[in-house]
Parts: C-alpha cells; sequence; structure tokens
DNA sequence: TTATTCATGTAATTTGTTACATGATTCT
DNA sequence: AGAATCATGTAACAAATTACATGAATAA
C-alpha cells in the first residue's frame, strides 16, 4: 500500500507543501530535483491515477479560468506513507556520465584532440553551472532551508566538476 | 551504421584495448566505468551481435580449458565508428540520486531524526567509498592514465559527497 | 493571428534489468 | 562433494521517455 519507487515518494512529498495539479508537480520536478530525479508526464499523470486508486491522494475536480483542472490532495494515509518511504534506507547513486566513458577511451586520441575536447566539456560544464545559477532565485523563494540546501547541492556539485576538468587540461598541458 | 547507444561504444572502446568475449567485457565494465556507465549480460550479448551483424566486430569462436568461447576483435570499421563516437558531443550528464530527494523533503522530520538519518547517509557514502578504494589496485593495472583519471573521478567524487554530508550534519548541530 | 503556455492524458517505443536455463571447470 | 566462477544466451518484465492527440487561454 505504501508508494514503493521513487517517483512515486516524489510525488506525494510534493504534494506535502500543498494541493497541487499533475502540471505543476512536474513543474516543481523540473526546477528541483531533476538534476537527481527527474519524471516526465508520461509516468506523473499514471502514478497520480494508481495514488487515487490506492487512497494516497484525493482528487478535486474545478475549472478555474475556463481550464480544466485536477488539484491532488494528500491523504492522510498518503501522509504517513510519505513518512515511511521518507525513513527507509536510501538506494545507492547510479549516473549516466558520457564524458567519463569518453575519458576512459581516450588514449585512442592525440594530446591535442584530448586537450580541445576537454575544453569542449568545460564549455558544457560552466554553461549547464550558469543555468543553474539562474534557476536560483525562483527556488529560494520556498523559504524551505533543506530545498536551499539541495539546490546549493547542485551548484557544488558542478563546482567539482569544472575544477576536476580544469585540473586534467592542465595537467595534459 | 556507427554505434548510437553509449553502451554500443562501450563495447567497441572495450575492444580497443584487446580482443575479448562477452563474459570479460561485462567484468571489465563492472570493474572500471559501473560507476559512471553500467550494463548488464541483458544488454551486452544481445549488442555483440548486432555489432556483428554490422561488422563492427569479428568473431573468433574457441575451446580454452574445455570451455566453449566467442572471441570478438574489432574491425576496422568497428575502430572508425569508435573513434566518431568519441569526438562527438557527450550526453548530459544524468542522475538518481536517492538521498538528495530525501533530503529534499526533510523539513517533514523532527531535528533528530534528521540528524539519524545523515549519519546513516555517511555511513553508507564511507562505506561505498572504501569499497571503491579496494578495488583500485585491480584497475591501476592498466597503466593507462586515462582510465586511472577516472578511477579517481570516482573517489574524488565520494570524498566531495562525505564532505558536502559532514557539513550538513555540522549545520544541522 | 500566431506562438506559447496551461493542462490532461495515452500509446508506442525504447531501454534495460532480472531471472532463468544450461553446462563445464576449478577451487575448497 | 559442493560451491564458486567461467561462459553464453533468452524471455519476461519493469521503468520510463517520446511522441502524439486535444483544446483553451494568453502573450507577442
Amino acid at each position: 500500500m505504501a508508494a514503493n519507487s521513487t517517483v512515486e515518494s516524489i510525488i506525494l512529498g510534493c504534494l506535502t507543501t500543498h494541493p497541487m495539479s499533475g502540471y505543476e508537480i512536474k513543474q516543481l520536478i523540473s526546477l528541483s530535483t531533476s538534476l537527481f530525479y527527474n519524471a516526465s508526464y508520461g509516468s506523473i499523470y499514471p502514478i497520480l491515477k494508481k495514488h487515487e486508486e490506492s487512497g494516497l491522494v484525493s482528487v478535486e475536480e474545478l475549472i478555474e479560468n475556463g481550464r480544466f483542472k485536477k488539484i491532488y490532495h494528500l491523504t492522510e494515509k498518503g501522509y504517513s506513507a510519505f513518512l515511511t518511504w521518507l525513513e527507509e534506507t536510501p538506494q545507492p547513486i547510479t549516473m549516466r556520465n558520457d564524458m567519463l566513458v569518453r575519458l576512459f577511451f581516450f588514449n585512442n586520441l592525440t594530446r591535442e584532440k584530448q586537450s580541445d575536447i576537454t575544453r569542449m566539456y568545460l564549455d558544457h560544464l560552466r554553461d549547464f553551472r550558469q543555468r543553474l545559477e539562474n534557476i536560483a532565485p525562483a527556488a529560494a523563494a520556498y523559504s524551505d532551508p533543506y530545498k536551499e540546501y539541495t539546490l546549493r547541492w547542485g551548484k557544488d556539485f558542478y563546482v567539482f566538476l569544472i575544477e576536476w576538468y580544469e585540473k586534467l587540461l592542465s595537467d595534459l598541458e
């Protein structure tokens, strides 16, 4: 009866802040947890349906500004399922880091290409970091220190990556 | 004709070091790239078949110590496909970081539970880091600086994580 | 008036893992 | 003798994305 996948729990977690629509959940995930856990509409809507069926959320249908909306509310059962999940042992970190895979095989390239490609990687990373910096103010409005912490983590992670590749580049030269 | 998924290219990349079996490819991936890109037999064997059909690898069948083996060799076509891939723009990093998801919703816990759970996270991270440290010597035998770099990355990443959560814990207390 | 955003949802496809099946060899 | 490792492979299943379909409101 408890939510058993992480996405299922994220959705419940979003609803702990306030009742919202599937669309709003997607937006919230996109500009907050997407860096370390993402979800698409194709996942969100079917899960909401499932949550409704198992009584973890309740649905309020309304028309706002002429737009049909379904606002999902967390039930008590849903909240306790969420709390149970929150204290469980976390899943190990998994990632797909394409740059590192390529670096693993760098010996197949000339020294010059190695440097060029590393510089390209750095450009990408700096670019991405900047984009993170730009969404920061919007997310800071939560006035929830833990949401700020996770946002900070994203920035710190990219600083770590940039410094790491800068070091690599200087080693190559 | 070129390999178009990352796993497809990793397999070609493994074969640039020397010809090997599907079993050996799986082992190599497990103790080298698995941290930032993993693959199971269920992916590897079908891809090898596909690579053979498209002429990127050739197969040598033999019996060694009474064991039937299929040794895969990279063809010239396969090597040039690999090199093309190697210079392409990398895919963005994606990850699943369950701890951060939970941290994002930490406001639903008492301060005491927050600290306890953070300590549990640190235990997990330190444990994992130690395991990385243990496989280091085996992988160092490659005498390929880039393979060592990626191994180092894994260790650096876990140092980053541990320091980050230590800082979090001291903030909580 | 046209593009974008808001809003919901499904079907097809992709991607990949897990579990199973098989069998020989080697280590304890 | 029995457990672990070597070795190949498939089928079932799971998870998730992409693309599509629909349509209203709003911003340019």
